[in-house]
DNA sequence: GCAAGGTC
C-alpha cells in the first residue's frame, strides 16, 4: 500500500485531523518530543493516491530559525554594520532536532509528503521547512498541502481529497522578512547598545535594542505622551436648557454642542432669553438596540482581559494558552471573528446549561438553558476571516473546581459569557428624541428605555442602563423652561494609553500578529524603554455607553494614529465611564530612555524614521507583493537592506542628537523602579499633529 | 547579549 507521510503545524491539530480520516482507528507511538506523536491508520485520498498507509505527526511551530556564522556572534567585532551583508543560515534549533528528524526519518518510506500546516503565510512557511525535512530524508518524495480552515470533520475529509501545492511565494515572502528583521534587529541593537553604553552611568548596564515592532509600539506610547503633555486645553461656552415635567427634570443639549467664543454664545444666550418660550418642533420614538458582541479574536480578547480582569496581555495569553491546552477552549490565536456556517454552535451552548456558579450573582447555566430552548441565535458574521482558525470559544464545560487558579476562572468564564452573548439577541429598547426651538437655537433631549437586555443578562462587561423615562411633550407646544444658563467647561486631555489602547493601535497599524503583540508590549518595558502607572481621577474607560442606534463597525482597524480621546474631548465633565472596572487600569508612560530614543531619531530627520508605524506597513505591503508575484525576496532584500544601511549610516553620522537626548545629565538615574523623568528633557517640541 | 515569528 502506498505509504503517506502528513505533517501538521502542532500536535493539537495532527490528533483532530488523524481522528477524522482514520475515523478513530488509529494506533499511537511516541516520538522523542514530549509533545509530539505519530499516529498511523489507512486512509483513501482518492486518484492519485488511492488507500494508503498513514503516519501523520507534527512540528510545534518554526522548524528553523534564521543566525549569523559564529564569526559575526562577537559584539567587539566585526562591526554591526557588517551584519547587514553578513551570510545569514537557516538552522534548526537544537530544540527542534528531534521532530526535524522524526520527519526525515518518515519521509524515507513515504511515497508523498501531505502538509497540514495552517492556511496563513507564517503557516505556508512552516511547510517550506517541513518539506525541507522530509527532502532531506528522501530526495524524491512528493510534496502537496492540504487546505483548510478548521478542525470540522466534513471539511478535513473533503481538505485530505482536495490537495495543492506549497505557495512558494508565501514562504519566500516569510523568508524575507525574517532575514531583514534579523539584520536590522541586530545591527541596530548592537549598534544602539554600544554608543549609549559609552555614555557611562544607569545606560552602561542595559541593552538598547531595536526592532521593527518594538520601536513603533514605543513610539505610540511616546507619541500619546507627547499629546497629553502638551496639550493646551481650550474654555468652551455652552447653553444649558433643562425643563422638569411630572418630577423629572429633562436636560436639552444644545444642538451646536459648545462653541469657543464667549461673546458669541452670549448673544445666542440672550436671544434664547428674549423668546422666553420654547417651542417643541418634533418628538419621535424609535426603537434601538444595543448590538451583540461579535466572535472573539485574540486582539479583542486582550483588549477585555486587559480591561476587564486586570490582566496583562500576555498574562490573558498564557491563562488562555493553557485552557487551551486544557481543552477548555479554542485556539486562543485567530484573527477571525465569524462562525463556519457548518459549526454546530448549539451543541456548544448546551454543554453550558449545567452550570450553576453560586458565589457570582448568577451562573450562566439558566441563560444557557433559555437559548437552547429556543432564543438560540446566530452570531453575527465580523469582516475578519485568517482562514486558520475560528474564533475563540468554549470546548467543554468546566466547573469551578476544574481551575488551579483565579485567572484560569476568570478567563475560562469571560470566553464562555461572550460565546453565550455572540447566540444572543441585540439588546432591544426605545429611543426618544424631543426636539425644541427656544429663540433661533435647537436643543434635543435624548432618552432610552431598555425593554429587553438579551445578551446583556450574561454579559456584565457592557451596560446599557437607559434613562429616565421621559415627560410626555407635544408638538407645536410651547413652554418657558425651568432653567436656561451659559455653562463654561475646559476640554480635556486625552489620557495616556491602556494596554487595551496600545493593543488596538498596533493592531490598526499591523505592528505583530495576534501571537506576538502582548510580548512586544512585554519587550519595551523589560528594556526599560515604558513603565505603568495606575491611571488615576479619571474615567477608565471611553466608550460611549448610551444607546447604539448604528451597527457598530465590525471590529478592527480604527484607522490613524492617536485613536479615541485624541481630540480634546470634555463635556464639562468626565463622568460616563462604561464598565465600571475603572479601578487599577494601568497607564503606559514611556521612560527618559524611551522618549530620548523616539526623540533622538525623530531629531536626525531621515526620511525613514524608526519609531514611526509606517515603516513596519511598508514591510508588509512589500511582504504581499512577494506573495501576489509583483516582486520577489531578492528585490525586498535589495531594497530594504540598502534603505535601512542608509539609515544606519546616518545614524552613526548624526549620533551626537541621539547622544544629547539620551546623556546621564538628561536621563540622570534609571534605577529601580524607574523614574519618570518626565521633566529631564530638553524643552519639548510639538509634536502634536 | 541582538529581531520577529511560530509553538508546549
Amino acid at each position: 500500500m502506498t505509504r503517506i507521510l502528513c505533517v501538521a503545524e502542532k500536535p493539537s491539530i495532527s490528533k483532530a485531523v488523524a481522528t477524522h480520516l482514520s475515523g478513530g482507528q488509529f494506533r499511537t507511538s511516541p516520538t522523542r518530543n514530549t509533545y509530539i506523536k505519530n499516529y498511523e491508520f489507512d486512509f483513501n485520498f482518492g486518484p492519485p493516491w488511492g488507500s494508503c498507509s498513514v503516519t501523520m505527526t507534527a512540528v510545534s511551530g518554526h522548524l528553523t530559525h534564521a543566525e549569523f556564522p559564529p564569526e559575526f556572534s562577537k559584539w567587539d567585532w566585526p562591526p554591526p554594520d557588517r551584519l547587514f551583508h553578513a551570510p545569514v543560515l537557516t538552522k534548526v534549533a537544537d530544540q527542534s532536532k528531534d521532530i526535524a528528524k522524526n520527519i526525515e526519518d518518515k519521509a524515507k518510506y513515504a511515497r508523498a509528503l501531505f502538509i497540514w500546516t495552517d492556511c496563513d503565510r507564517e503557516g505556508e512557511h512552516i511547510g517550506g521547512e517541513i518539506r525541507d525535512a522530509a527532502l532531506k530524508g528522501n530526495p524524491r518524495i512528493e510534496i502537496k498541502r492540504a487546505r483548510f480552515s478548521n478542525v470540522e470533520r466534513s471539511h478535513i475529509l473533503t481538505a485530505a481529497q482536495r490537495l495543492v501545492d506549497l505557495d512558494d511565494k508565501q514562504v519566500d515572502a516569510v523568508s524575507a522578512r525574517t532575514e531583514l528583521d534579523l539584520r536590522i534587529g541586530a545591527a541596530f541593537t548592537r549598534f544602539l547598545t554600544k554608543t549609549l553604553r559609552n555614555l557611562g552611568g544607569p545606560l552602561s548596564e542595559l541593552i538598547i535594542s531595536y526592532g521593527s515592532c518594538q520601536f513603533p509600539t514605543l513610539g505610540f506610547v511616546v507619541d500619546r505622551y507627547f499629546r497629553v503633555k502638551n496639550f493646551v486645553p481650550e474654555t468652551f461656552w455652552a447653553i444649558k436648557v433643562v425643563h422638569e415635567r411630572e418630577g423629572i427634570k429633562v436636560n436639552f443639549n444644545w444642538s451646536r454642542h459648545r462653541l469657543f467664543d464667549r461673546m458669541s454664545v452670549i448673544i445666542l444666550y440672550e436671544r434664547c432669553l428674549e423668546a422666553k418660550k420654547a417651542k417643541v418642533a418634533s418628538s419621535r420614538e424609535k426603537p434601538t438596540k444595543k448590538w451583540k458582541p461579535l466572535p472573539l479574536t485574540t486582539v479583542e480578547f486582550q483588549k477585555m482581559a486587559t480591561r476587564f480582569l486586570r490582566m496583562t496581555g500576555q498574562e490573558a495569553m498564557t491563562v488562555a494558552e493553557k485552557l487551551y491546552n486544557g481543552g477548555f477552549i479554542s485556539y486562543p490565536r485567530t484573527e477571525t471573528d465569524r462562525f463556519d456556517k457548518a459549526m454546530n454552535l448549539r451543541a456548544l451552548v448546551q454543554k453550558q446549561t449545567q452550570d450553576n456558579r453560586q458565589d457570582h450573582p448568577w451562573g450562566w447555566g439558566e441563560f444557557a438553558q433559555s437559548l437552547d430552548d429556543g432564543a438560540f441565535q446566530q452570531p453575527r458574521q465580523g469582516r475578519h476571516d485568517d482562514k486558520a482558525h475560528p474564533p475563540i470559544h468554549p470546548i467543554i464545560y468546566a466547573a469551578k473546581s476544574a481551575f488551579s487558579n483565579d485567572n484560569e476562572k476568570k478567563v475560562y468564564e469571560l470566553v464562555v459569557r461572550r460565546f453565550l452573548a455572540c447566540c444572543s439577541e441585540d439588546a432591544k429598547g426605545v429611543a426618544t428624541d424631543i426636539e425644541i426651538l427656544y429663540g433661533d437655537e435647537t436643543f434635543v433631549a435624548h432618552g432610552v428605555i431598555v425593554l429587553e437586555r438579551n445578551f446583556l443578562d450574561v454579559y456584565p462587561y457592557e451596560k446599557w442602563t437607559g434613562t429616565a423615562m421621559l415627560p410626555k411633550f407635544t408638538v407645536g407646544e410651547q413652554f418657558e423652561p425651568t432653567e436656561a444658563m451659559i455653562a463654561e467647561g475646559k476640554t480635556s486631555p486625552p489620557g495616556y494609553l491602556t494596554e487595551a489602547d496600545l493593543i488596538a493601535l498596533m493592531d490598526a497599524n499591523g505592528i505583530g500578529t495576534d501571537a506576538t503583540m502582548a510580548q512586544h508590549i512585554e519587550k519595551i518595558q523589560e528594556r526599560q524603554y515604558v513603565t505603568t502607572v495606575e491611571r488615576s481621577g479619571r474615567a477608565a474607560d471611553q466608550d460611549a455607553d448610551d444607546d447604539a442606534g448604528d451597527p457598530p463597525p465590525a471590529r478592527g482597524g480604527r484607522g490613524g494614529r492617536g485613536g479615541r480621546g485624541s481630540r480634546g474631548r470634555g463635556r464639562g465633565g468626565r463622568g460616563g465611564g462604561s464598565g465600571g472596572q475603572g479601578g487599577g487600569v494601568k497607564e503606559f508612560i514611556p521612560t527618559s530612555l524611551g522618549v530620548a530614543l523616539i526623540e533622538g531619531f525623530d531629531r536626525m530627520h531621515f526620511d525613514t524614521s524608526l519609531g514611526k508605524p509606517f515603516l513596519r506597513k511598508e514591510m508588509e505591503l512589500q511582504m504581499r507583493a512577494i506573495c501576489e508575484g509583483t516582486s520577489s525576496k531578492r528585490e525586498f532584500l535589495e531594497q530594504n537592506v540598502a534603505k535601512f544601511r542608509n539609515v544606519y549610516d546616518q545614524s552613526n553620522h548624526e549620533i551626537h542628537i541621539l547622544k544629547a537626548v539620551s546623556c546621564p545629565k538628561y536621563v540622570s538615574t534609571i534605577p529601580n523602579p524607574l523614574p519618570l523623568c518626565l521633566f529631564l528633557f530638553p524643552p519639548p517640541i510639538d509634536r502634536s499633529l
